[in-house]
DNA sequence: TAAATAAATATTTAACAAAATATTTATTAT
DNA sequence: ATAATAAATATTTTGTTAAATATTTATTTA
């Protein structure tokens, strides 16, 4: 008889924890196939029936990394204690805590960074598009409360996003301290909090 | 006798020259002693008279493209036509399409990069620093013109500075197409311009 | 004697076989 | 019939040596 649905996911979920693991401590490309399958109490040749290879759970890695990343924004986004300015606040600096967290415990991430860079841009491109769809919905919610003078959202959020590049996305996490990030992501959200006004 | 100063420099920039042109084309690891010596006219072995090793002439020519953009800035920063406004736009704008017109040309550019941002990071480090310092010549124009309200002025270049990073630096250049960066970083810029004033 | 080359040496890369690992297929278990 | 394993095969990585390249040293040139 089949698995059920949900016994599937739950063991592809398995699946992800434990190559994730493995990705981020040793690289993805030490990491073998028999290494996660011995995790899971599995063999290798069973992990086939989850996922297509071993990219593919580099994928889905990648993918429920930042799915993680979108559902701390969305929490932020749909809060309601919080106003637009201190949302856009939360955003900048709650997202690098979080990366910076990722990529300090997780010394060799940068190596799965580099092959989804690399070879599944879509992914991030993908990511990018629901990160930027989010902010709107901080900047909707902006002007709706007549704080924020913004023109076009969606190019505004655009932007938005662009300026927070820096602390947002993997690749400076390991070229520069917290601290300084830190205060560089407070100093350029504040900038840009003013220039959403007026 | 010794070479005249100028002979040795002009000897140097020589070098530095077609190493770039070769590093740009064919990557770092793969352009050769013998190659660039060759372009040079010279003996492999002279080239160790000018440069200690390979790195040495690989981290001069990030210099000297590093020193080449920040004198772009500087010709922004001291122009006398432009306001404080026009500079920060033309300092995102022009690096950009200066930047991404050395990246499509040169298309194995980024080994260089890579490179650099391995094993001598210091020379970004020391270029970034006086890039903002440029910047912060920017700010205090338009501090003094009244234009402009900011407690402290290093700070807020470092944050001006940050939030230009993915069009200033050589990360993004290939991810991104030009047309959209260029839409960005005005978006990005417009904002942060607004957020001086206030 | 400075500047350069050519020859000598040290180091790195490339080619290729052996070993390890990824993936597929055949077989077993539930 | 589905799920899993174990065995078989394909692909990739690793280790080793030859070749290429980087670097140093000895000689030559101006």
């Amino acid at each position: 008889m089949k698995l059920a649905e949900e016994t599937t996911e739950a063991i592809k979920n398995d699946i992800l924890d434990k190559a994730f693991e493995r990705f981020g401590h040793y690289g993805f490309g030490k990491t073998t196939m028999a290494e996660i399958a011995k995790d899971c109490d599995m063999s290798a040749g069973n992990l086939y029936r989850y996922f297509e290879n071993k990219k593919e759970i580099g994928a889905g890695c990648a993918k429920r990394c930042m799915q993680q990343k979108l559902e701390l924004i969305q929490e932020i986004v749909r809060s309601n204690k919080l106003q637009p300015d201190a949302k856009l606040k939360h955003l900048a600096l709650d997202v690098l805590e979080y990366m910076h967290q990722e990529f300090s415990n997780q010394t060799a991430l940068m190596e799965l960074v580099d092959f989804i860079s690399r070879e599944r841009w879509e992914i991030v491109h993908q990511y990018m598009e629901q990160e930027r769809s989010l902010l709107s919905e901080i900047l909707s919610e902006g002007i709706r409360s007549g704080e924020y003078k913004i023109a076009d959202v969606m190019e505004t959020a655009k932007w938005v996003q662009s300026s927070l590049i820096k602390f947002i996305a993997p690749r400076y996490m390991d070229a520069f301290s917290l601290e300084e990030l830190r205060n560089e992501a407070n100093g350029v959200i504040e900038l840009i909090i003013r220039g959403l006004k007026a």
